[in-house]
DNA sequence: TAGATTGTTAATCGATTAACAATC
DNA sequence: TAGATTGTTAATCGATTAACAATC
């Protein structure tokens, strides 16, 4: 099973592979890979090894199977549909958002509790009132949310739309979600994110030394 | 010094605080810090002993010395200046954003290329042309950039912000920056959190296991 | 062939966890 | 006192890195 640290770098490795096959490559080594992201070819050539692709000694690896692999592994390369919840000035941005869809994600409803919002149109979407939410979850069936709301209202609508069928929780809300341990709950917080970079700016001012890449 | 992954932590850590503050209480243990952040208490302990505060055998630690010694150790007490650039979706969510205030993080400036939109108002400030950057930089001495332009332009523009002073990224562009070591650069990469959540929801699914909450 | 690269095995490193004495 | 908690030391675990043989 590929660990989360792998998993953490396919995204960069996709973008450097779309990048060198852009330029016309059609292999490319775990060095030339390592060099563009600051990583070691070693580490490269482990990763790469979780995908089942194999390399060819003196060449390299052919970029295509790579990102085919890749993308299989994340489970991009099949469509997924999710709901956004929370039509905030974060939830309107992510659901205008066209790079979801290379993540074979896509962004079928927008649900907000604020009545004045509904009805208003985001991109070729309308907000709906997120009392809907339950018959829209049954009726088409969607797995996946992406969380929006203020921190405040995060726990008791998580917990909602657990109990109407959803299955993982993708939360932008400043809140530490307690849910079953059959939800998967996975954080993007901009607090924990900015505290990575206050402590390296503290310790570049400190002790002027710098650490490579940390991966979120 | 403190680890990164403490590092990482002590934000749930401020939010559990805070919360247990404002229901009255003045005294929390790590046991029950561990429980509301699906942690073990160990390894609370060890995150608080990073914080020089000490706890009460029995009692546990104090709230409000540790939110301080919290904030302090994230250098989130003192106001720091930041710079935005790139006025889209994304970058006009983080400047109306209203939390950054919290973690003593104020910008105080956003740019964009599309002329079409400076001169417009976001907030209390006003999106400024690109071209006034460096003498921006130069006469309000800011070190920190919120990075959210295209991929396409993030690597140069992320050059140019270093070369007229700038020593801290936050990079919001689903680009991995090449720069000079001496120069912070921390990733915020929408791409990175939704392949964990994928890779999550696939072992879910294969094997029905969830690991605990990974923090980003 | 020489040299660059792959892939694997073993060593290292660092964080988490377990065990346990100290405290109130 | 008994029991819950802290704090520390040692063990475990897992990822990264080093070393090196295999390959073209």
């Amino acid at each position: 099973m590929i660990s989360i640290p792998t998993i953490k770098r396919f995204p960069s490795y996709l973008r450097v592979l779309r990048h060198y096959r852009q330029l016309g490559y059609d292999w490319i080594s775990a060095t030339k890979i390592a060099e563009e992201l600051g990583l070691t070819a070693v580490q490269v050539r482990k990763d790469m090894a979780g995908t089942g692709v194999e390399g060819k000694p003196k060449i390299g690896f052919e970029i295509d199977p790579l990102i085919a692999a890749i993308m299989h592994n994340l489970n991009w390369d099949t469509q997924t549909d999710a709901i956004l919840v929370g039509a905030g000035n974060l939830g309107l941005a992510l659901a205008r958002y066209e790079g979801f869809a290379s993540y074979g994600l896509r962004i079928t409803a927008i649900f907000d509790s604020d009545e004045s919002k509904c009805g208003k149109a985001v991109g070729d979407l309308l907000i709906m009132p997120i009392n809907n939410i339950s018959s829209y979850i049954q009726a088409h069936e969607v797995r996946i949310a992406v969380l929006t709301v203020p921190a405040a209202q995060a726990q008791q609508v998580a917990e909602q739309l657990v109990a109407y069928g959803i299955r993982a929780i993708w939360n932008f809300a400043p809140k530490d979600l307690k849910l079953s341990e059959n939800v998967i709950v996975q954080r993007s917080d901009l607090a924990t994110s900015f505290a990575v970079l206050s402590a390296k700016c503290r310790r570049m001012i400190d002790h002027g030394e710098n650490s490579p890449v940390d991966l979120l």
